[in-house]
DNA sequence: GCGAAATGCGACAGTGGTGTCGCAGAATGA
DNA sequence: TCATTCTGCGACACCACTGTCGCATTTCGC
């Protein structure tokens, strides 16, 4: 249920949940059992789509920051219709309790000042603008992934952008 | 009243007719003696909203392809809240008749075409990516200028991460 | 096969947005 | 000043979505 809400949320928000229902090949009776609120099916799936975000990242050995960036694009471009429905809309979630705009974002860029510490930023690109460079690509090559572009094409490509993109 | 509705819509696509008439400090009736219809609306919008856009190149000298790509890049980020309603959901006027996808998409992908003959993108970047790219940035930097950059800023900083992130 | 759990179906009232009206008051211009 | 036009207000029916039920049916584990 969470993808079919996913796949149809990341195209249309507004979307309703009958949709959802038809998509999941379930009834809306059986949806509304497993989220009463058509809100909880938005929290469990914003909740679950950041604990995907948050759980790409374990286990590797501490790299440098922009491999870590790249993995973090890589990873993301493959989660596809989950990652659309969270960065569609900058502020879909904006008074929602699980969504800290300060989140994710804080260390995000604590991550992109560490590249930037590193020579792969340059000084005179603002931080602000690097990560929303980093979410547009993100978000883009998941778009096109899924309609022209093979998906790994697409995150080598957004991987290329971004590095030159920022590079000194 | 089409300035309110961009600014509404383009934070959120599903606000109601009440809340732009609010916006544009005229009564729901009013705005429903000009647009009949909310579809009404939306179209009168998206049509201002792409004359504006074809209007941006006009009168100059013809330029190298990638100048002009830069000119349409500043100009649409001037442009603010109505590239936002423009371009934040690639596929909400799909069925639209005044919106062919390619419509100035195909005479986009010419001009980035022809930005590749003149070695100002990598010949490995297929145009999809190159054009999704541009919007991309277009969409964010008129995005953040909304927020946290000044407005040229934020197209100084799309502009050339647009060049870098293409080149070859 | 049997009982428990999960699912589908149809109906229901509530809600918010939509589109339409008529009428009253303000604004405009001759 | 007067007539025309524009605007705001409130009311109305309509509609799609929502959330909740009860009940019948299917599925699953034992």
């Amino acid at each position: 249920m969470l993808d079919a809400a996913a796949s149809v949320w990341a195209r249309d928000f507004s979307a309703s949940l009958s949709t959802i229902a038809e998509r999941a090949e379930v009834s809306r009776s059986t949806l509304h059992r497993y989220f009463t609120d058509r809100q909880a099916l938005i929290d469990a799936l914003l909740l679950d789509s950041l604990a995907r975000l948050e759980s790409l990242d374990d286990g590797s050995a501490p790299a440098s920051a922009i491999y870590t960036l790249e993995q973090h694009l890589r990873a993301g471009v493959e989660m596809g219709d989950r990652v659309i429905f969270l960065f569609s809309d900058p502020n879909r979630f904006d008074g929602n309790p699980h969504w800290s705009a300060d989140d994710g974002d804080e260390e995000m860029r604590a991550l992109m000042d560490r590249a930037r510490d590193e020579g792969a930023v340059a000084p005179e690109i603002p931080t602000t603008w690097a990560v929303t460079l980093f979410y547009a690509l993100l978000y883009s090559a998941a778009e096109v992934s899924n309609q022209d572009l093979p998906r790994h094409v697409a995150a080598d490509l957004a991987v290329q952008s971004f590095r030159r993109g920022v590079a000194p």
